[in-house]
RNA sequence: GCGCCCGUAGCUCAGUCGGAUAGAGCAUCGGACUUCUAAUCCGAGGGUCGCAGGUUCGAUUCCUGCCGGGCGCACCA
């Protein structure tokens, strides 16, 4: 059982025995200041009005009846009626030994077991490379389905392809315009193309590859021909950047294949017509979003018969996704939030529960260079790509500066302090740590002194506050990790290991661990590698590596 | 005009479910390697939590209004 969950049960034991009605929540938080405890609640205060006691004098009943807890060294009441619990050392430094024995395991939670958990991220349109903030998406979503997994849920990583429609077509026609060039002919790109160098390379490449001239192919199969090759190669090469990321996706949904071609979207919006939840009006067919909160109706059928991207979206929303899962999670960019309550419209119309759906809007990242902004201009061929990110700052200091953000605040990433390696870079910080224990335990190694069993060991010396402290941060990391998935916030993780690193440099640096005092040098070492352990934990949770050296 | 997000130290940002004296890093200034890795550590200064009301024992946190910034308001995706 939770610490929080047997001190409560605590303070309810305590209550009914001195005769007082019961408390319906106890809420436990840890103070900001080291004298008022480990955990404090307020509890007596909230009690007050309906007891019609002064709080100070129920926290007083509450402590005389507290039952004695291995736990729980002392309570002490204080301001107005605080009540605060100061934990037993002998206890807290117990705890190191859960750690150490749940090893990888620690901090795992059941919050979302057997749930299965659709997680939709990066999803770039396959019209172009991987670019920034395709970087930032990818590591926010990467690190959600891990803290998801982490909480028991069955979690598919899905990546949507959008290969058909106008930009499908745009891309097409660009392409073909690259090939025929890449043949010497005098072939403009078409209006609305896309005049990126990369179509000319792929050019390139396809007629190496012996890909037939746009003449040699008929036609009528022509827009397909070119613009499947294109999205094929696209994709392709997104995936192996992503790959590289350390991101990988167990679903690549094709817009074309998976919905259309299934006749899903027909399917989805029969369903809305049955309820009269659709209707036809200047020859396009509408739905009735209104009715579920949205600002006007939309239309999900174009009067020259073309779907919309929503009308689509619906049926891969329904059919798809919650085909095969009892949550979806979308992470958009902040230009489609307009989007947002018309898909959720849909959702809620066709019966799914509203808190099953959920849509994160990934801030936008600003490129700076020693504070100067980095132009991003898709027209001038200027805009930094995924790729050069990943090979100027590297994969953990990419991830992890993406992490130190909430994802829905936009973010100043300059290149030139993540490439620093300092302590302006919280990765070098948090990884130095690992790296540090890692060096002791090869120490001890060399030095040829053994370790026991954890269970031989005594940890009981472990009275510094220092130690104390590390040993309680390290106690609250499961409550961290649910914490973090329940918000779908994994830059907490982030800080939480920021925070650890800031307690154990100066530990590290104020008391050897290798030492005569053998008993005193086997605890600090279970310590140090309790420390190593989580903070592996949590960089995994982040998908940043955690180096045994530096 | 309407909607969403954001205003916290010089800068970049945390701040849990409403708690006690508001936090970190960077930057600035001054120090520390004979010792398990100095990608480290020790110390100092730095605040009208955008403004004004409201709710309450208590508000950076919740509500309303205003000011300032970003984004969105298509038979585009």
């Amino acid at each position: 059982m939770a610490l929080t969950d047997r001190l409560t049960d605590g303070v309810r034991t305590a209550l009914a025995q001195a005769g007082l009605s019961p408390a319906d929540a106890c809420v436990w938080e840890v103070p900001r200041q080291a004298g008022h405890g480990d955990y404090a609640t307020s509890v007596a205060m909230q009690l007050a009005r309906a007891a019609k006691k002064p709080p100070r004098q129920i926290a007083e009943a509450i402590v005389r009846h507290f039952p004695p807890m291995p736990e729980v060294e002392r309570l002490e009441i204080a301001g107005p009626g605080f009540l605060n619990v100061f934990l037993s050392p002998a206890w807290v430094a117990g705890t190191l030994r859960d750690v150490l024995e749940a090893g990888e395991a620690y901090g795992r939670g059941s919050a979302e077991a057997g749930r299965r958990i659709r997680l939709e991220f990066v999803s770039a349109n396959p019209t172009g490379p991987l670019v920034i903030v395709n970087a930032r998406a990818a590591a926010v979503g990467d690190s959600l389905a891990r803290l998801l997994r982490a909480q028991g849920g069955h979690v598919t990583p899905e990546y949507y392809v959008n290969d058909a429609g106008t930009q499908f077509e745009a891309l097409a026609r660009s392409f073909e315009a690259r090939v025929r060039q890449a043949l010497g002919e005098d072939a403009p790109l078409p209006e609305n193309g896309y005049p990126g160098e990369y179509l000319s390379e792929l050019a390139l490449a396809y007629r190496t590859d012996g890909g037939p001239a746009p003449d040699e192919v008929p036609a009528p199969a022509r827009l397909e021909h070119f613009g499947r090759y294109a999205v094929a190669e696209m994709v392709n090469a997104q995936r192996r950047i992503l790959a590289d990321y350390g991101v990988t996706f167990d679903a690549w949904t094709s817009e074309q294949h998976d919905v259309r071609d299934k006749g899903l979207v027909e399917a989805v919006l029969d369903d809305l017509g049955r309820r009269g939840l659709t209707y036809e009006q200047d020859g396009a067919l509408w739905f009735r979003s209104t009715q579920f909160g949205d600002d006007k109706d939309r239309v999900v059928r174009r009067s020259n018969g073309e779907l919309t991207y929503f009308g689509v979206d619906i049926a891969n929303h329904h059919h798809v996704k919650f085909g095969s899962a009892e949550r979806v999670i979308d992470l958009i960019g902040p230009d489609h939030h307009g989007y947002v309550e018309r898909l959720r419209a849909a959702m809620q119309a066709l019966g799914h529960p509203t808190e099953a759906f959920e849509v994160l809007i990934i801030q936008l990242v600003t490129l700076l260079r020693d504070g100067q902004p980095v132009r991003m201009s898709k027209r001038r061929g200027e805009f930094v790509l995924m790729d050069e990110l990943l090979e100027e700052v590297g994969k953990d200091a990419a991830r992890f500066t993406f992490l130190t953000r909430r994802h829905d605040s936009p973010l100043d990433f300059d290149l030139a302090v993540a490439t620093r390696r300092s302590a302006d870079n919280p990765v070098y910080y948090v990884q130095y740590a690992h790296a540090r224990i890692a060096s002791i335990r090869r120490q001890l190694t060399e030095q040829g002194i053994g370790v026991p069993p954890w269970s031989a060991i005594d940890l009981g010396v472990l009275t510094l506050p220092e130690e104390q402290q590390l040993i309680k941060r390290l106690l609250g990391y499961p409550e961290m990790v649910a914490g973090a998935a329940r918000a779908l916030e994994p830059h907490r993780v982030a800080f939480w290991l920021s925070e650890v690193a800031g307690l154990f440099h100066p530990y590290y640096k104020a008391h050897r661990v290798i030492q005569d005092d053998r008993a005193l040098m086997l605890a600090r070492f279970a310590l140090c590698a309790a420390i190593g352990q989580v903070v592996r934990n949590g960089l995994d949770l982040l998908g940043v590596s955690a180096p045994e050296t530096m």
